[in-house]
DNA sequence: GATGCGTGTTTTTTT
DNA sequence: AACACGCATC
């Protein structure tokens, strides 16, 4: 058995406090590299030895299911195999579990499915056109379902929320596709992501027993990433955690970005209102990073008006300076983090996988992923067009999620007629018809085709197709999940189909359905007790990040947003520009501080070395587009930042990336073809507009627009002398 | 009923 | 630039 000294022996003065004391509620001020998990695993390890409590009444939810995997890893190396007793997970899976085990009550089955945003979408989209409404252009999906997420974000009814005032009409028809899709969600067996949180909160609230029953279960509930939960989740919280149960919340309001997804900051501030007497224990050493790197993430945060003062410390000394990289264009920019990364990697015997490239959106990838590939340099990436959303992923999945719930009529539509089999939008329409008046579910009316005396081409169709789901249905008592993966596979006549489509495309798509299948092999390995509903179930809450392992010696790409949580020795901060990095949403709506946590974030990620690259102009949406550095990169403070660099940032023709010329935009040879008009017919930059520059003989001005990139960009600009001109930018200096 | 092409649109971040 | 969708054609 562990003793108490080996449970506190690695741990500072505070993460001993946090550890060791457990009769009351705990909000743990937990900064960047604090070493929470450790503390939070070990607090875990002591309450399991000194407190006679059982596994399975400690609650720990976690942000990812990654953090909740790794906390059980460590944990199992502290304590034993007693870890995999408690109840671990996200609000969402911890929740699902929940709602699988009371469904009947709540008119569902265990069996239910979960939508994704995009199964979610596509059945707004068909509840939008039973209701002869216009999904294209005025009740578009996408923004539906966001205002179901803005409502449920700010715990408003359908019904308030149809009251408040503006656009009535509009709103009133988004409450009948709303009511009509929470309706169908019912029939079809089905709950998308709000859901699984707000059901839980309502079975908890009306059902006095079930509350009950988890409030005696749980005697302590564990927190991560408290600033990132919302009004629901909260509500949840108190919920689960009755009156006897003590909480341990760890937060850091400094790392707080999902104010966009409804997370509240607040509650961090009113935990000790909901959990009085709560102990706040503040955890400032920082483990992880260089004082270089720590100095300067300080120097970012402190521009924030809203947060609580800390400063995170550290015992090191010293460090490497931080860099910044300029460059002309995205493809410059790549080229330039590749030649540095590899100059790392072979020089510094640092490896892949311990650095890696962030950007602030996804579409920025494709870049890097270009680049890399060119250069040799093993990389991946994590998010962005997520595996899981790939069209040949979804569609296997469709059919065992219809083999798993034939009530699931988003996935049964994805493949009733995928392969064509002979039942298009006409067959779809009359068996739809055919559904009424009693609301049949539609694989019922499938599966009646079978039984048909003398049945039409289409009916015939459907009956087969009818037959084969039943077949699959009873094969998956016999078979494996990934036996009757393949099964499907080959019987329903996808693996067939594919050797018709181009060979290009039928070769990737093998190759994702292939890695899925392997996929299933592992899960089967891994699991207890692998089934197909357990599997669905995994796969509809995970993501790319919590897939994400560093086995591979690759350099992984990903969001911030991914990256929260992570920690690199090297890290690449890219695209740090105005309009990006921060995003121009934010600069447009003044709301500038979460872009600045975020960025925050990224910086507080990196151990020993921090790069930061930005771009003179890029391609957004096909439209070449300019920008001036990010206003982040002048926050770090010039000390910490390598002079050679920062030094050069003072000239035009620097700020627009005219350092190198590869990778630039054809040189722009509008003003000798035109005289100077075509400079109207492209894009002009946003960013550099309204510019005050300098030149030699004109005087100062403001810029009214760029064209082309680096030196020789044509820049047209009004002088003070009212005088216009169009110059080369070589000839400008930025006026500060 | 399937296939191919032209048109129009794009939320940044994700459970 | 990339993708989805609608429409026209085979």
């Amino acid at each position: 058995m562990l003793t108490d000294d080996q449970i506190l022996s690695s741990l500072n003065e505070v993460q001993r406090q946090v550890v060791t004391h457990t009769d009351k509620h705990i909000l743990v001020l937990a900064g960047a590299g604090s070493g929470k998990t450790r503390a939070v695993t070990h607090k875990i390890a002591w309450l399991l030895k000194n407190s006679g409590l059982l596994p399975f009444q400690i609650l720990a939810v976690t942000f990812t299911n990654k953090a909740s995997g790794e906390m059980r890893n460590r944990l199992e190396k502290l304590v034993g195999p007693v870890a995999s007793g408690l109840e671990m997970g996200t609000f969402h899976s911890v929740c699902a579990r929940i709602l699988r085990r009371h469904a009947t009550e709540l008119g569902f089955t265990s069996k239910f499915t979960i939508y994704d945003t995009d199964d979610a979408v596509v059945l707004l989209r068909q509840v939008g056109k039973d209701l002869g409404l216009d999904t294209k252009r005025e009740y578009p999906p996408k923004k539906v379902y966001s205002s179901l997420e803005y409502m449920r974000s700010k715990g408003i009814s359908l019904d308030e929320w149809g009251k408040t005032h503006g656009r009535t009409e509009w709103k009133r028809a988004v409450v009948s596709i709303l009511k009509m899709y929470d309706r169908r969600k019912h029939e079809l067996d089905a709950m998308d992501f709000g859901d699984l949180l707000h059901r839980t909160v309502d079975l908890l609230r009306d059902n006095d027993d079930v509350r009950d029953g988890y409030q005696r279960q749980f005697r302590y509930v564990l927190v991560d990433e408290m600033q990132d939960t919302n009004k629901v989740q909260f509500e949840l919280l108190q919920l689960l955690a009755g009156a006897d149960a003590k909480v341990c919340a760890v937060g850091d309001d400094d790392q707080s970005i999902y104010g966009w997804r409804g997370a509240r900051v607040e509650n961090m501030l009113e935990f000790e209102r909901y959990f009085p007497g709560a102990e706040v224990i503040r955890m400032e050493q920082n483990y992880r990073s260089t004082p270089v790197i720590l100095t300067a993430a300080h120097a970012i945060i402190q521009n924030n008006e809203k947060r609580h003062d800390k400063k995170l410390w550290t015992q090191e000394t010293g460090g490497e300076p931080l860099r910044i990289f300029q460059a002309d264009s995205e493809g410059d920019e790549a080229v330039r983090v590749a030649r540095k990364l590899q100059h790392y990697c072979s020089t510094m015997n640092i490896s892949f996988r311990d650095v890696a490239v962030f950007f602030r959106t996804n579409a920025q990838s494709r870049s890097f992923e270009e680049i890399f590939t060119r250069s040799g340099i093993p990389h991946v990436v994590i998010g962005g067009t997520r595996f899981y959303s790939r069209a040949e992923v979804k569609d296997l999945l469709a059919y065992l999620r219809t083999i798993h719930n034939p009530l699931d009529e988003v996935s049964l539509l994805r493949i009733v007629n995928n392969p064509p089999r002979g039942i298009g939008d006409k067959a779809i329409e009359r068996l739809r018809a055919s559904q009424h008046p009693d609301e049949k579910p539609l694989f019922q009316v499938l599966a009646e085709c079978i039984e048909l005396e003398k049945p039409t081409r289409w009916q015939k169709a459907a009956g087969e197709f009818a037959s084969k789901v039943l077949h699959w249905k009873e094969r998956v008592e016999t078979l494996s999940l990934s036996e009757l993966a393949a099964e499907v596979m080959k019987q329903s006549g996808y693996a067939s189909r594919l050797l018709t489509l181009d060979p290009v495309e039928a070769e990737s798509r093998q190759d994702n359905l292939n890695q899925l299948l392997a996929g299933m092999v592992e899960y089967e390995i891994r699991a207890e007790d692998p089934s197909l509903d357990d599997y669905l179930e995994q796969l509809a809450l995970i993501t790319d990040v919590d897939l994400w392992n560093d086995d591979q010696d690759r350099v992984p790409l990903m969001t911030v947003h991914a990256a929260k949580g992570l920690e690199f020795d090297t890290v690449f901060i890219t695209g740090c520009e105005e309009g990006l990095f921060p995003h121009r949403n934010h600069v447009e709506s003044g709301d500038i501080e979460e872009e600045r946590r975020l960025f925050y974030v990224a910086v507080t990620r990196a151990c020993k070395r921090l790069v930061f690259t930005y771009a003179g102009s890029r391609f957004i949406m096909g439209q070449q587009q300019y920008a001036v550095p990010s206003r982040f990169l002048k926050e770090l403070g010039e000390d910490t930042v390598e002079r050679k660099e920062a030094a050069r940032r003072r000239s035009f023709t620097d700020a627009m990336g005219g350092g190198q010329r590869r990778f630039r935009a054809p040189a722009a040879r509008a003003s000798e073809e035109t005289g100077g008009v075509a400079i109207k017919q492209v894009p002009i930059s946003a960013a550099f507009a309204g510019k005050r520059v300098r030149h030699e003989r004109f005087g100062d001005g403001k810029v009214l627009g760029v064209l082309g990139t680096g030196a020789n960009a044509q820049v047209m600009v009004r002088f003070d002398s009212l005088k216009i001109e169009t110059l080369t930018a070589r000839e400008l200096r930025v006026v500060e």
